[in-house]
DNA sequence: TTAAGTGTTGCTCT
DNA sequence: AAGAGCAACACTTA
């Protein structure tokens, strides 16, 4: 699942409840997550420490420890973090779970087990490990630094938009409501694409992001109450244009499905 | 029942 | 050497 607004707003959680509380226990309850580091490393690396900051770059979240270091979460295709008030009531498919004393017990979950987390001696560092390009809501990341971002590569823009190492943070299904919103066939090769289109490309971006994360995304009912204009919620076998153009169109890339309108999206 | 499909990434192959 | 294809995983749907 987790996108970037999905993993925006994990951020603004672990944010709001999760700095500045020692960590008394760690929880490694399925070791198969853990990014080259074993249990007992985690648990010897956290125990004592605190958070002080939660950052992202794309769909990675980042944790700042005191006294130096991060803990590094990516959420694969399915995997929340989730507080609770019970140590027992841990969420399904937790994998780590971070006591903080009395009552505030963090959870990190993954069911299909493709999420990572690991720890990290510094953000750039493992930024660049990873090969991430910039995040797409970062501030300065401009209509004019998305081209730039963009340029040199022949795909499709689509491809393109999901390709972490050119801008970090979408994936298959924000680039589908974004291309959409933007009016853009998603298999248009990028050098194809005009200025005004890149123009609009780089504005649905952002507020597609942007919405997405103010309106909860991740949360049950996030499909139900986005606008009637959204792609999304007709995202599946059957689905209209919410423009009114009728029935959806899919094309394969690799094994993912893309959804689009060829009526509006040229 | 069995198989295909899935919001990601990384490795392999061309 | 950029880009396509597939494996990794666990669960749901056809």
């Amino acid at each position: 699942m987790p996108e970037l607004p999905d993993v925006e707003v994990y951020r603004r959680r672990l944010s709001a409840h999760g700095l500045h509380k020692k960590i008394g226990k760690v929880a490694v309850t399925d070791a198969r997550i853990l990014d080259r580091v074993s249990a007992a490393a985690l648990a010897r690396r956290l125990t004592g420490r605190q958070f002080t900051a939660a950052e992202r770059r794309g769909k990675h979240l980042l944790a700042r420890l005191d006294k130096g270091g991060w803990v590094t979460m990516h959420f694969g295709m399915s995997g929340d973090l989730l507080f609770h008030d019970d140590p027992e009531k841990a969420p399904p498919y937790t994998c780590v779970r971070l006591d903080f004393g009395r009552g505030a017990h963090l959870s990190y979950t993954s069911r299909r087990k493709l999420g990572r987390l690991g720890v990290a001696d510094d953000a750039d560092e493992f930024i660049a490990r990873q090969r991430l390009g910039p995040d797409a809501l970062d501030r300065s990341f401009d209509a004019a630094a998305l081209k730039k971002a963009l340029g040199g590569t022949t795909r499709g823009i689509k491809a393109a938009l999901m390709d972490q190492s050119v801008l970090a943070g979408i994936g298959n299904i924000f680039s589908d409501e974004i291309l959409f919103q933007a009016r853009i066939d998603p298999r248009k090769p990028v050098p194809k694409l005009d200025p005004a289109e890149l123009k609009r490309l780089h504005g649905a971006m952002r507020r597609v992001l942007q919405e997405a994360v103010r309106r909860g995304a991740g949360s049950e009912t996030f499909l139900e109450h986005l606008p009637s204009s959204w792609l999304l919620p007709q995202r599946r076998k059957g689905g209209k244009c919410p423009r009114g153009h009728g029935a959806l169109k899919t094309f394969k890339l690799g094994a993912r499905t893309g959804y689009y309108c060829p009526r509006c999206q040229r």
